[in-house]
DNA sequence: TTTAGGTTGGGACAAATGTCCTTTATATGA
DNA sequence: TCATATAAAGGACATTTGTCCCAACCTAAA
């Protein structure tokens, strides 16, 4: 639900402190809401997150938001667009400050060309995104919504962080009425 | 929505020539409704499809499925389940009779670590595959079941193959009762 | 031919969800 | 402080979808 991943974080951070071309790797900072990805446009770099939380979402054409992941330390972003030479499947938004590595595409490749342990990390965080996504594609169409909403109410918990209404049925893939019933629904 | 991947067959193909040894990689063939993978079990083997068709499901504890993929010619099956050690995400069955490539997992590892070509393959198909099952997640929330219907009556249309309604029904994440609503106001 | 099982199609009602709109809080800047 | 915008909550109604049926149809085995 909020995505992290340590091993991609250490191994962005070791190869920082190494490569002093800022060019090609280097740590930025971002306000709240800026887009780090803009939904079918054109990306130049790759990004991996240090500090703060994104969300991942489509923007359908009837106006419609659907929320993919909340993304946060060591969590990568567009790995796809790159791999693939594709414009953006969707747009990622800062919803804190963000701090996050902003990689070069064409030092993006290499490293995966070169680095069989990069190549490791990423397979296994695109196995693991299929994982996350195609379950719960299944328990959304085929459960009440009351079943998704229980695990986003335990995230904010646990986490102590605070989504908006909005967003929780951006999630959810539900409007804002449907939540707000729900909600009422489980006390 | 019926996936393929000629490069993968043929990267295989021309592997299957070369490795005599059937330990490791043979051919074999399976009637239709054989499982190929089954959800929670364990897997001992990669497949990669030669030809037929099959379906990817989860069966979920209300008793209800979710169709993620119909996988034809070249699609591979178990590969995350190998990336990761982890038991079956769900299950595979041939909806035909099929022709698959079944290769010993130690094996796939091996190709992992050596072959290059056969890593970057692998990343492109998840990276593809991520790509359809987060957008078909976005448009099936966001969308009435009309969008998703006519896409999958095109695709038997085109590729002159039939669906059973109970697996139209599942792939859409609705009721068989629904689809039929569906149906009758397409007319 | 008959039977049994599976697939398909749809009626009737209940439940879930969306749409539209209003009201109430809660900020935040003038 | 006031004004204004924004988030949150929910009423009323329409629409969609699910549940529980039953009937028609087809096919394969007896």
């Amino acid at each position: 639900m909020l995505r992290t991943n340590h091993f991609f974080l250490s191994f962005i951070e070791n190869l920082h402190e190494k490569q002093a071309n800022i060019e090609e790797l280097s740590l930025k900072t971002f306000p709240k809401g800026t887009f780090l990805l803009k939904q079918d446009g054109r990306s130049s770099k790759v990004f991996i997150i240090k500090e703060g939380i994104t969300k991942c979402f489509f923007s359908e054409e009837n106006g419609k938001d659907y929320i993919v992941e909340f993304l946060s330390e060591g969590e990568i972003l567009g790995e796809i667009e790159a791999i693939r030479n594709n414009n953006c499947l969707c747009s990622v938004e800062t919803l804190t400050d963000v701090e996050a590595y902003a990689i070069n595409i064409p030092f993006f490749k290499q490293l995966l060309e070169k680095d069989l342990n990069f190549q490791k990390l990423l397979l296994d965080e695109l196995a693991e995104r299929l994982i996350n996504t195609s379950s719960r594609a299944s328990s959304q169409q085929l459960y009440t919504i009351e079943y998704g909403l229980k695990k986003i109410l335990e995230l904010q918990y646990k986490q102590n962080i605070v989504i908006s209404k909005e967003d929780m049925a951006a999630y959810l893939g539900i409007t804002l009425r449907s939540l707000n019933r729900a909600l009422t629904n489980l006390k």
